[in-house]
Formats: structure tokens, C-alpha cells, sequence
DNA sequence: TCGTTAAGATACGGCTCGTATCTTGCTAGG
DNA sequence: CCTAGCAAGATACGAGCCGTATCTTAACGA
């Protein structure tokens, strides 16, 4: 535990040096084996300052994550509801897959318990691509004349989040394919039946 | 540790009295606190015993789900594919809250880097809605003249379980609304999509 | 300069893991 | 009926990790 250089960091240099190694231990040993005094070991520095910051390792590895996935807040806009709906999910299989099938179902799983938590985790990762689909996807389709806002309803403003996650727990990641038919054989149909014109 | 009588249980006697103490123990305390001692203890036996029959808790677990389950063979016949699918959603519910939110994401997060075991749960599970639906369900409703094999694909295969294990690993249950939902905003449309009657 | 704060080290009891060892009850083959 | 073998069951072990308490001391701020 003992580090090298007589120095001592404070806050932020401090807070970074531990998320740095909590992600250097996450891709190494994977979720389930991540441990409190792993990272404080790889990190040089001890327990006490970890739990000073979180009370778990979900906590600890959420923060981590939320500090190192790309922000969602843009989708390209390829001209059709249809282009836009392939690109958003091709952005959730990135994200995704920069977490890991296991470690997901891990961190949902040990804050299933907990409503504040779970909303902290899906707050953070899901909801805000169910934004990008209501603000930017959606919005721009209306604007193209191929939706209207009333055909849209909650279920479906979930419906593409569920059906990439839905895939990605499954099979730890989601195939070009499965992007099609998901877009062609449920969400453009689903649409189209409440009246759109995609 | 010391059990009361003198009596030495064996084969299916004794894995009876297991799984009975994995299944009691998994109802109070959980599966996160799910534990080989623990399941010893209250089986009245030691932990060399489980590990002979089983390597991990979860094949443990597996095996004593497995022999709990009621067997999902039957879905009553409504009349109508709406109604049989909306049975289908409702058995679902029935069979993975037994289980438990924690428990089924848990087991999968477990499970997920080994597919071998994943396909025991998965296929001893899911799968067994999954030829319920094509095999009950979607047959009838040929039978019926509202679909024709033709208009079935692998996506439309999966998509009634997938939808409600997704909303079911979201918020550990799955309420009326949703099923309807799924059910008439989601499932039908995707059918009508490719020329079903339904 | 000096008091306050937090880093970092260490140690603790506790729990669970998975395995090894040993005795002993049960059972099947003769 | 006897005996040999097998598995049940008890126990103990080292290991790892948990979460917390305690202590020293470096860094910072007023």
C-alpha cells in the first residue's frame, strides 16, 4: 500500500488517480472480481478513501463509468426517421459494449434493491439516450412531416432503449442485423400503426 | 451443523432435503445473501456435500428453480391471438416473479460469461415460453386464419418474451398496463406489419 | 503560523469461500 | 449374514474480502 513518492493528493488529482484505477482494475479482472482493496492497492492508496467517496463498489464503478463514457447528445442526421433510428442504436452498442454484458447485469443486479441508486444508473447511461430519441430522433421526424407528436406514446418512446438492452443482456452485444430488425420488424411497424408515415 | 437424528439421508432423499433448504433459504434472505453455509446449515448437512452435487451457488440455485417451476405447458385459449398473447405476458409474470428481480439478474450476471450454464437457465426458462407462444399461441392463431407461418420471423419469435423480460428486469414486475401496452402498441402491429389479421 | 482537514497506513473481527481430512453409517455383493 | 466400499457428515484450514476504527502526518487555508 505504501507508495513511492512522499507526496500526498488532495481532491480532484486524488479523485482521478482512483477512477483511473478502478477502470484499469474493472478491464482487468472484470466486475465481479473488482474489489475495494484492488483498486486501493492500484491505486496507492487504502480503503478509508474510497469508502469516504462511496459507500459500495457499484457506487465507486458508477461514478467511474459516468467519468469515461463518451457523452450521448448527438445522432447524425441521415435524412429518414429510419437512418436516425439504426444511428441511435448503433450509439446505445457502443456504450454498452463499453461497459460489458456482465458487468451491466451485475450492476443492475446489486442495485435492483435500491430505487435511488438504479436511478442514478439508469438516469445516467439510459435515460440519456431516451432523450436523444425524444429530442433529436423523434423531433427531427415530426419536423420532416413523417410523425406527429400525438402518435407517439410512452411505450414507444421506451420501445428502442428496450429492445437494444434487451439484446445486448442477452447476447453480450447486438449485431448489425439485429439493429434491422429490430428498426424494420417492430419499431417502424409499431409506428406506422399509430399513424406515422415511415 | 450436527443434525438431531441419528438417521444418514441419501440420493434423492437427501437432494430433495437441499433443494428444499436452498429454496427456503433463498425466500428469507435473498439471493445476494444466498450462501453455501448457509444452505448447509439449514439442510442440516456440510458444504462438502453441496459441492459434490454442485460447483457454484447458482448451479445450485438453477437446479433447485428448475425443480420448483410449475411447468409452463398450457395457455388457456381465448379465442383470439390479443388474448392468448396477453395470457402468454401474464404466465411470464407469474414464473419470473417467482424468482425475484435480484435474483434473475443476478443469476444472468452470473451466468453470462459461460454460456453453457447460461443456456441451462435460459433454456430451461425463457425457452420454454418461447415454443409456448410459436408452438400454442402462434399456432392457434393459424389455425384460426389470423396468421400464416409465413408472416413469423426469428425477431417476431422473441419479441413477446423479450419485451416482458425487459420490463420485468426494469422494475421487477410487470403491470396490466404494460402488458396491454406491449401487447397492442408493439406485438400486433409488428404482425399486422407483415400481412397478419389479427 | 497554526489549526483543521483529509490522506494514508495498519489492524481488527467477521463472513464466506473452496478444499482436505477423517470418521462412521449405509448399502450392495457375496 | 458378513464385509468391503462408498458417500454422508463433521471439522479444520488458508485465503480473500468486507466494512470500520485508530493513528500519524502531510497539505491546505485563514
Amino acid at each position: 500500500m505504501k507508495r513511492r513518492t512522499a507526496s500526498r493528493r488532495r481532491g480532484e488529482e486524488l479523485e482521478q488517480a482512483i477512477l483511473d484505477a478502478v477502470w484499469a482494475e474493472f478491464s482487468e479482472v472484470g466486475f465481479a472480481k473488482l474489489t475495494m482493496e484492488g483498486v486501493a492497492k492500484r491505486a496507492g492508496t487504502s480503503k478509508p478513501v474510497l469508502y469516504r467517496r462511496w459507500s459500495s463498489r457499484v457506487e465507486m464503478l458508477i461514478s467511474c463509468i459516468a467519468s469515461r463514457i463518451p457523452k450521448a447528445d448527438a445522432v447524425p442526421d441521415t435524412g429518414s426517421l429510419r437512418g436516425d433510428m439504426v444511428a441511435l442504436l448503433t450509439v446505445a452498442r457502443e456504450r454498452m459494449t463499453l461497459i460489458g454484458q456482465t458487468a451491466m447485469l451485475g450492476m443492475l443486479a446489486e442495485v435492483s434493491k435500491d430505487p435511488d441508486v438504479r436511478e442514478v444508473l439508469l438516469g445516467g447511461l439510459a435515460s440519456e439516450l431516451v432523450n436523444l430519441l425524444y429530442q433529436v430522433v423523434y423531433r427531427r421526424a415530426i419536423d420532416r412531416g413523417e410523425l406527429a407528436e400525438e402518435h407517439l406514446t410512452p411505450r414507444l418512446l421506451r420501445l428502442p432503449t428496450d429492445l437494444g438492452r434487451s439484446e445486448f443482456l442477452l447476447f453480450g452485444t447486438i449485431s448489425d442485423e439485429a439493429i434491422d430488425s429490430i428498426v424494420d420488424e417492430v419499431i417502424l411497424p409499431a409506428l406506422r400503426a399509430r399513424g406515422a408515415a415511415v
